[in-house]
RNA sequence: GGCCCGGUGGUCAAGUGGUUAAGACACCGCCCUUUCACGGCGGUAACACGGGUUCGAGUCCCGUCCGGGUCACCA
């Protein structure tokens, strides 16, 4: 029995798989050539940040557009971060947005797949099967330091202005015999299983990364951490064995990772796994006094995924818009395919950005006016009694009074060629729809500079006598056109425009009062459709108020 | 500080040695128009800087500056 084989038998005595068991029971895929299987790993240590919505996406998509997989995996190897509800925070937040994923966990202690566990709590056993294996080729060692030592360590190194970490002379560990970790064990002493690092200094690895290309790194002499004190894996020996084994051929990951990859290559290597592809996309950035940083949990409420849904943000347009930072021809592909679903889009991962885009919510709130322009009216109601029934209880029982008012009220100049877009998010329908409903109402007859109350008064009255409910949109108009001149305006916008002393004001001016007396606005969408779903009563109640206003002012 | 990555209008960005340097958002103007929106037309506005290489550089090379990431028993 060689050394390296007593070491593991110390320290791994009750293993009851084999490394050649795992690799039968989790066995290559059986997939069509150039299917890419990808993954969101995240841990949940809080709310779904909106850079992880992205990663997740661009992730799907990988899979999606070849077929491939992808599947969700819980980083849960870190406990003091961790959050009660981590888990179903990450899954909510995903599903809000539609992404879905193949296999992997998909509720509370629930998963799906053939590669399961996907929570790294419940995988202990495969990590230590693997390190075992290492221990075996005297590719790790346990190591005794404590925390004190090592930060002594690092501050010396600080001093000398050398590199820091554990690594090479530094290693002390490195050195010691079976016995005195047979000593140490029997002890109780702690102790974390280090790698330990064949890279040589100076020597440099080169590899592709997907978006961000050719990348050269000095190759990895640090002797990382495989498994901490209490024989959980760190992220680097947890991503080597999950991905290794669940078959991922993409890693789709933020680019924080970028510079731990010689680390992964090297696990992989000594694992005797196949190295993976990286792509390693670019955080999402805020501006902040000229400046970019990264969209901060704690400081900014838009780095939440839940604070879109608390708006109102269709799932369709914070995807759409996701859409646009990752692939810059989506734009062009959705004026060309404006009816086809997000899915059909040939989303293609080289084609996305290197270097970090600034959120801009201007952007997207004109990507979300458009997707919810082109939505019917039914949709439009449905969705906002979806929302305002979890935000808004005072809109949702008003819309939900009476639905098919509602949907008339939705219906207002929608499903043209030229839709309106009035609006960006659902929040935003109460301020739309509030002269609707007397309970949101609130009178203001304030006019614009040029018209004076004695003329609104005058325009009031005599469209009162005329007004008639069952006037189509022709008629309605002609009958407008029919008080201007009596009133000293002109029904011609041109003919005041050529001569704008020679009148008071023209047709719009006119109907411009007829508006804010039924609805205390100066813009609306069509006033003809607006009063004849109003009904005669309620129309000849607020021009009568209106009137009576002007009258006393 | 070491190591990486990035730098085209205010924002997202096309661009792979020769272009009047696309397009979208935002902004401004005009047209259409009963208001607003929609739509149409037009406008303001950019290759971080300095050196090379080349007949020719946003594009290739070097340096500077700026921004970001990372250097944990966190992911």
């Amino acid at each position: 029995m060689t050394e390296n084989d007593r070491l593991s038998n110390l320290l791994f005595p009750n293993l009851k798989v084999t490394p050649q068991e795992l690799e039968e029971k989790y066995p290559q895929r059986n997939l069509k050539e150039g299917a890419r299987v990808t993954r969101f790993a995240p841990s949940p240590t809080g709310f779904l940040h909106i850079g992880g919505l992205f990663a997740a996406m661009v992730a799907k998509l990988t899979a999606e557009t070849t077929n491939g997989v992808f599947y969700l995996r819980i980083e849960d190897t870190d406990k003091k971060r961790e959050i009660e509800d981590g888990v179903s925070e990450i899954i909510k937040g995903l599903n809000s947005f539609g992404i879905t994923v193949d296999e992997g966990v998909v509720g509370f202690n629930q998963e799906k797949g053939n590669y399961a566990p996907y929570q790294q709590s419940s995988r202990r056993e495969i990590y230590h099967c693997f390190a075992c294996e290492l221990v075996k080729q005297g590719l790790a060692y346990p190591c005794f330091c404590t925390a004190e030592e090592l930060s002594q360590l690092r501050d010396e190194q600080e001093d000398k202005g050398i590199n820091k970490g554990y690594y090479g002379e530094f290693a002390k560990c490195r050195g010691l015999d079976i016995e005195q970790i047979e000593q140490n064990i029997k002890a109780g002493k702690p102790y974390v299983l280090r790698l330990c690092s064949q890279g040589e200094e100076g020597k440099k690895i080169i590899f592709e990364d997907m978006i961000k290309g050719k990348i050269e790194m000095p190759e990895n002499t640090q002797d990382i951490v495989l498994l901490k004190t209490d024989g959980i894996p760190t992220y680097h020996f947890a991503h080597a064995v999950d991905d290794h084994l669940m078959r991922t051929t993409h890693i789709v990951r933020g680019d924080e990772w970028i510079s731990s990859v010689p680390v992964h290559i090297q696990l992989f290597k000594y694992c005797g796994f196949k190295v993976p592809k990286y792509a390693h996309i670019a955080p999402i950035m805020k501006e902040e006094d000229g400046g970019k940083r990264k969209l901060s949990k704690r400081k900014d409420p838009e780095a939440a995924v839940s604070y879109y849904t608390q708006e109102g943000y269709p799932k369709e347009s914070v995807i759409e818009y996701l859409l646009t930072l990752a692939n810059s021809n989506f734009e062009e592909w959705r004026k060309a395919n404006q009816n086809e679903p997000q899915s059909k889009f040939p989303f293609n991962l080289k084609k996305m950005s290197a270097s970090g885009a600034l959120f801009d919510l201007a952007k997207l709130n004109d990507v979300s006016k458009n997707v919810i322009s082109v939505m019917n009216a039914d949709e439009v109601l449905q969705k906002t009694l979806d929302w305002s029934r979890d935000f808004d209880t005072e809109l949702f029982e008003l819309l939900n009074a009476d639905k098919d008012f509602s949907k008339a009220v939705f219906s207002i100049d929608r499903g043209t060629a030229k839709p309106r877009k009035d609006i960006a998010k659902w929040s935003e329908v109460k301020g739309y729809v509030e002269y609707f409903y007397d309970k949101l109402y609130s009178a203001d007859f304030t006019l614009p500079e040029n018209i004076s109350s004695q003329d609104a008064e005058k325009i009031l009255e005599k469209y009162i006598e005329i007004y008639d409910e069952n006037d189509d949109k022709d008629q309605w108009f002609a009958r407008i056109k029919e008080i201007c001149s009596p009133l000293g305006f002109t029904p011609n916008v041109k003919e005041y425009k050529a001569n704008p002393d020679g009148f008071k004001g023209h047709v719009g001016d006119v109907s411009t009062v007829i508006r804010i007396a039924i609805t205390s606005r100066r813009n609306t969408p069509d006033l003809c459709s607006i009063m004849s779903l109003f009904g005669k009563e309620k129309v000849i109640t607020r021009l009568n108020q209106a009137k009576k206003f002007y009258e006393e002012d």
